[in-house]
DNA sequence: GACCCTGTCTACCACTTGGTAGATAATCAA
DNA sequence: TTGATTATCTACCAAGTGGTAGACAGGGTC
């Protein structure tokens, strides 16, 4: 008896990460209501019903796979935001980080795009307990830069990190469609877009 | 006999105008997958079959959506670009209009992203030959801009077309979902994002 | 051995989905 | 009137879907 309650709680099987892997990848790709379970278990490599015995439900795995996404999410930010040192490298580590959270694994991306649009309401309430204090953060750094005249003082805070972090989630999980130029040229020019866009010009 | 071969080619009849109205905004929303042709019959008023009939297949009506879509694109950019004046007015011309487009019915905007993240490929073949050539034009002008000083000489410019492409349909398809700040703010940023970062600081 | 628990399987089912076939009006040309 | 064309309907179906029931094997525990 390795583990009890299996689905539920404790850590992840052998194989139920491996059917957390294929259902990210399959619903990133096409879509939750584009992917049957079937498809989840081929590519797993198992019968469909021994998903339904780890997942009672097409919805429960649905929700596995976006809580699997935003856990790593959380783990990976908080530090982020402790070992700030000098502004500038405040924002280029986040920044950074965050480009670097996505384009490891564009599915990421692709995944919450995906969930954004199809359940706007949930993933607002989701999105306003998780990357809200977040974003709070942010604004008041940003505004301090603002008062300390290192930024450009007609950013709107809220609304500059929203646009930001909907360029960077877009730009990745979008790259493979739009992307005529090659990928690091595009993150580049991610980069630069918010930064400039944010720091006042030096003189 | 208003119309022959009726579905192809002609001027769509009222009854189809109200299916491509409904089918638009229900992919939108809910995507094509989990779309059925039933709920759109049941938006329209009309029987499933009587769907049928127009449109022989649910895939029919997706490339039709998706046409009627890109062709109104294709109606209001072209005039767009003749009526250039000076730099800075042109340059807000073209991206008020695009920031207009969307944000008049931001269904064009997810109906768009939505058709990037389930077919890749063939959205980027579509692209290519529709938005490609604008995208060259506007990278001539940035081109120019830079020799004569008046745009930064970091910008990429395929890449910075490619990124403001990005953001003002992710921004505009996912407001509702993250939108905290209000509308106006929102797009106000955008447009300040995109300018701040392609202008050269004044003096 | 007897018992239970866990994981995987086969077999099956109710329902939804996209799509076909064909009846039935309504409209218009001859 | 007659006949063809257009448009909408009813009736139906084959395939695929998410999900249930239950057999069965493999280990541990008593």
């Amino acid at each position: 008896m390795v583990e009890k309650t299996a689905a539920l709680e404790s850590r992840p099987t052998e194989v139920q990460e491996r059917i957390l892997r294929e259902a990210t990848r399959l619903f990133a790709s096409r879509g939750y209501d584009g992917t049957p379970l079937q498809a989840i278990a081929d590519a797993v490599g198992v019968r469909k019903q021994s998903l339904l015995y780890y997942y009672p439900s097409k919805e429960d795995l649905r929700q596995a796979v976006l809580r699997q996404v935003l856990a790593h999410w959380n783990d990976v930010m908080p530090q982020l935001l402790l070992a700030a040192s000098s502004s500038h490298r405040q924002f280029d580590g986040v920044l950074g980080e965050m480009v670097a959270f996505f384009s490891t694994d564009p599915d990421r991306a692709r995944l919450l795009l995906r969930e954004i649009l199809d359940r706007p309401g949930e993933t607002r309430k989701l999105t306003e307990r998780l990357v809200q204090p977040w974003v709070r953060a942010t604004c008041n750094y940003i505004r301090k830069g603002q008062e300390g005249g290192r930024l450009r003082a007609d950013v709107d805070p809220e609304a500059y990190v929203n646009q930001v972090i909907n360029l960077l989630i877009a730009s990745i999980a979008t790259f493979e469609a739009l992307g005529a130029t090659d990928r690091e040229r595009n993150l580049a020019e991610l980069v630069r877009v918010a930064k400039s866009s944010l720091f006042a010009p030096e003189d």
